[in-house]
DNA sequence: TATTGTTATACTCTATAACTATA
DNA sequence: TATAGTTATAGAGTATAACAATA
């Protein structure tokens, strides 16, 4: 029906093909994920909270771009579900540090393992130094150097 | 004051770097388009119409993967604003063709070079082999084949 | 005076239901 | 009966202003 569409120009274009390699690669994630109930910024905050136990909201917002105020929905959530407990910074008392509970980290191990399956199912495409070339590449873009 | 979060796990996830350096060009590409007022969806439907002149609303839809009823209001725009005109489709009496005005082509001349120095001054850190590699292998994931 | 975390709220983007005109 | 284009509207995501508590 639009085989006759024209979208040579578009497909030079690195913005173009990064996004739509993004929806594509995302949504494949968020129907994985859809059985742990993690949305793809959800499964972000509660892994950077397992790999980083005490960090702050702040630091977290930071790290993801994710503006303050968006972020206390996601954490009244996440306690909710009893997957993190805040426990009082020790050293400054406006901060609150970040934990995932025994819960939360039990969720985490299988959403992390699924992620993995979903990153290789999604590149069957790509050998695996193609995959590494890949990151690589993305890295360049957007890390500081 | 962020340095000592391991953010190493996500920066192994395919989603994460390319969600990452998506935002990342993205929004230096909407920097350099701001003075044209084109956001990346306008850009986008504007270089299809210029490359596809009297391809209809559903096909734009489909190929970029907008909803009809969200296409409806730039569209709008683009009429108010003398960039784009609309033609009866010669054998299909529901359908519209559309074309760039004169005034359309001029815009869309200017920012497509404009993109193209979006482009190369947002991977600086890649050569011109790793900009096609890039490519390659971000639309081996996203087109079928 | 600046920062952490929060509330309330506005704005933008995306999605759904339903309609009309034509095929 | 199905499709192109449209309207109205709902929902999700993102952004801004302002506040209390602590530094």
């Amino acid at each position: 029906m639009n085989d006759d569409i024209d979208t040579r120009y578009l497909e030079t274009l690195l913005g173009y093909n990064t996004r739509r390699a993004s929806l594509t690669i995302i949504s494949r994630f968020m129907e994985r994920m859809a059985v742990f109930e993690l949305r793809p910024v959800d499964f972000s905050v509660l892994s950077l909270i397992g790999h980083n136990p005490g960090i702050t909201s702040r630091q977290l917002c930071s790290v993801l771009n994710i503006l303050p105020p968006n972020l206390v929905g996601f954490l009244k959530a996440f306690e909710k579900r009893q997957l993190i407990e805040r426990k009082p910074h020790p050293t400054d008392g406006r901060a609150v540090g970040l934990f995932l509970t025994e819960s939360g980290s039990a969720l985490m191990r299988e959403a992390e393992a699924t992620a993995e399956v979903s990153d290789l199912s999604t590149a069957t495409n790509l050998t695996a130094t193609e995959r590494k070339t890949l990151t690589r590449l993305l890295q360049k873009i957007y890390l500081p150097n």
